[in-house]
DNA sequence: TCAAGATGCGCG
DNA sequence: AAAGCGCGCATCTTGA
């Protein structure tokens, strides 16, 4: 066994071969979640497909079946014989390949959804400024001036009218003209990409599609004790300060914003934060706040109003979980043996980092249906995920210091480096020294003798440390203080960011080193100097090599290694969340587990950052924490860091 | 009455 | 007028 070919060779110019097969499904959609494979009562109706003109079996024209998932193995064998798969939207496509009984390891896709995404950046999310460029293939195509869909069956597809009730002659010519849309849009892709040299990026996105694919089939599990224990501690809580609430406020509805402001405002007399001018802070729309940041500042003085501040503290918190998290557990737990699924999703973020979103579910104990993400689940609810195997493990990878590290990279900035690499730094306790006025030593000292006030005040800094590598500069003084001090100790990241917003000025769009393109077509600077897209520019590139270049690489590393040591069976992806992976584990596994952890999140990453990009990732070593428990969160963190020559540290000391 | 917008809050 | 970035979901408000 060895990785696939296409993983091995780590070459994004497979895309330029003509040995593939370009692939559409349509779906029977009586199920909900338009036709997903994750149901298992949804099922194929129609399959439509093309060969490229490499392909040994190429014929020129597209093959079209009505059948089930057991009825296209001539399509599996055809993929089987081509360097990759082409779909629009793949992921979707793989994952009934996967019901059809495709091996998703040796599938590598190009997807044409993805790609139309690479092209736009940023532009493809859209943002207050601007909306988003769609990357459905109809917008692909109408963008290109191409022939536009049949308007009777594209209208009835997207009223949502299932395509088994379609006539078949009208869904098979609408699902062949998709197959050569799709086609006829790669090829144009391709040679906008091959000219701007953005196909290494496809590649990258789309071989963590396969890994997605098998993942999403995954979903996440719930011990059900402890979420029935947890469901009755919160709906208790929730009565009791409900009712303490209405006794307070005489009972105003405390969900609406309107209702709490002319409590606080009107009622109790909290006198509005203001601005240093004196302007009050407001909503965008010029409405009282009442937002959980803004009561925490707010100075209360009466009993009623500390009374407040400390019940909607407690009552936002408690109702929030339970409507958004517990309620959906519970009936998960109930109705659903405690297994939940979510989607991933590739093309939705200005950054490429992924984002997730629920599917909607309707519980018999709910009215409403509801959903959950695997992006925001709350920490203190990540220990009621267990893993579905009785006796296994719940294994976390995560990038230590992520962002900050590829920062330090991205300026080439020595301080960084060598805070980084120093065991005696501590971010927080930086930032809380140039807040507070403070030698860092001494209250490096302190804190290490316990000091409660030094604990304090590293607590509080936590939300300032990194805001300033975000380009943040305004606030209190102390505040201000820091993000100045930030500035002059990492001057050459902070030179590199000024460097980008220079050329997003000039240009109206930034080159990144790894060759993603952002764009800012609104980007201007005011006359005193403010340049309106200053914080995006400093963060973008950050963000992006950090979660979604490095991360993602980690994964289908990962992913493909544990395939390729047998280990599919003990070692189960099951979310990844920005920075992280997290995995079902036999026990015999565990240390197969973080062996390939730490491969995969390191050496891997430097080895194909620099085939596919031609970056050298050698100025900071990227290192892993990984936590191994029966439930998510649990267990103590062992960190690795891994340098470039493959020097480790194992916790801070040098490993054999 | 219903959809879109606004607000708030969870995560990295 | 001031502003760290990126998301998705629940709830209330607004406006046609």
């Amino acid at each position: 066994m060895s990785l696939p070919p296409f993983l091995r060779d780590m070459d994004a110019s497979i895309y330029e071969s003509d040995n593939y097969v370009v692939l559409d499904w349509e779906t029977d959609t009586s199920h909900g979640d338009h036709g997903s494979a994750i149901h298992p009562a949804n099922g194929i109706l129609l399959g439509s497909w093309k060969l490229g003109k490499g392909h040994s079996s190429y014929l020129g024209y597209t093959t079209s079946q009505f059948g089930s998932e057991f009825d296209f193995d001539e399509l599996l064998r055809h993929i089987e014989e081509a360097d990759f798969l082409i779909a629009h939207n793949a992921k979707y496509e793989l994952m009934w390949l996967k019901r059809c009984g495709l091996d998703l390891h040796k599938t590598l896709v190009y997807d044409t959804k993805i790609a139309e995404y690479v092209l736009f950046g940023n532009l493809a999310a859209g943002d207050k400024n601007m909306a988003g460029a769609s990357t459905s293939l109809d917008m692909c195509c109408r963008r290109r001036y191409w022939d536009i869909k049949d308007p009777v069956v594209d209208t009835m597809i997207k009223h949502g009218i299932n395509p088994i009730s379609i006539p078949r002659p009208w869904i098979q010519g609408r699902c062949e003209q998709d197959v050569r849309d799709t086609e006829r849009l790669y090829l144009d892709q391709l040679a906008r990409l091959q000219s701007s040299d953005r196909l290494g990026l496809v590649f990258t996105r789309c071989l963590l599609t396969s890994a997605l694919s098998s993942m999403e089939f995954s979903g996440m599990f719930l011990d059900a004790d402890r979420v029935q224990a947890e469901y009755l501690d919160y709906k208790a809580q929730y009565l009791e300060l409900t009712k303490k609430m209405d006794a307070l406020t005489g009972g105003i509805n405390w969900r609406s914003s309107l209702q709490r402001a002319e409590f606080m405002y009107d009622v109790l007399k909290f006198k509005e934060l203001t601005y240093r001018g004196g302007k009050p802070q407001r909503t965008e729309s010029g409405k009282r706040k009442t937002d959980k940041n803004t009561l925490e500042k707010l100075k209360a003085s009466t009993p009623e109003q500390k009374e407040y501040v400390s019940l909607k503290a407690k009552l936002g918190a408690v109702g929030d979980a339970l409507s958004k998290n517990l309620e959906f557990f519970v009936g998960t737990v109930d109705e659903h043996k405690g297994l939940f699924h979510a989607e991933f999703n590739q093309t939705v973020t200005a950054t490429h980092r992924l984002s997730s979103s629920g599917i909607r579910t309707q519980f018999e104990a709910f009215d409403k249906p509801k959903r959950v993400q695997f992006q925001n689940l709350p920490r203190v609810f990540k220990r009621l995920f267990t893993s579905r195997n009785e006796g296994w493990q719940i294994c976390e990878t995560d990038g230590s210091q992520l962002e900050f590290r590829v920062a330090a990279h991205l300026g080439r900035d020595d301080q960084a480096r060598m805070d980084i690499l120093d065991p005696d730094f501590d971010a927080h306790l930086t930032s809380a020294a140039a807040m507070e006025d403070k030698d860092y030593t001494e209250l490096l000292q302190r804190y290490r003798n316990g000091d409660k006030w030094v604990k304090t005040l590293r607590q509080k800094a936590k939300s300032e440390t990194f805001k300033p590598l975000y380009g943040g500069e305004y606030g209190t003084k102390k505040q201000m203080r820091w993000y100045k001090a930030f500035a002059e100790r990492y001057d050459s990241l902070t030179a590199a960011q000024k460097g980008w917003v220079q050329e997003v000025l000039a240009t109206r769009r930034l080159i990144t080193e790894w060759g993603l393109r952002f764009y800012w077509p609104y980007a201007k600077v005011s006359n005193t100097g403010y340049v309106n897209v200053k914080r995006a520019v400093a963060n973008y590139p950050v963000q992006s090599l950090a979660t979604a270049e490095i991360i993602p690489i980690a994964v289908f590393y990962f992913w493909h290694r544990v395939m390729d040591e047998g280990l599919q069976d003990k070692i189960i992806l099951v979310n990844s969340i920005h920075d992280s992976l997290i995995c079902e584990v036999h026990p015999d596994a565990i240390e197969d587990y973080r062996r390939i952890s730490k491969q995969a999140f390191t050496t891997d990453v430097y080895e194909y950052l620099e085939a596919v990009y031609g970056v050298k990732f050698d100025f900071v070593p990227l290192g892993v924490g990984v936590t191994v428990g029966s439930h998510w969160s649990e267990g103590e963190e062992e960190n690795y860091d891994i340098f470039y020559d493959g020097k480790t540290l194992h916790n801070g000391v040098l490993a054999a």
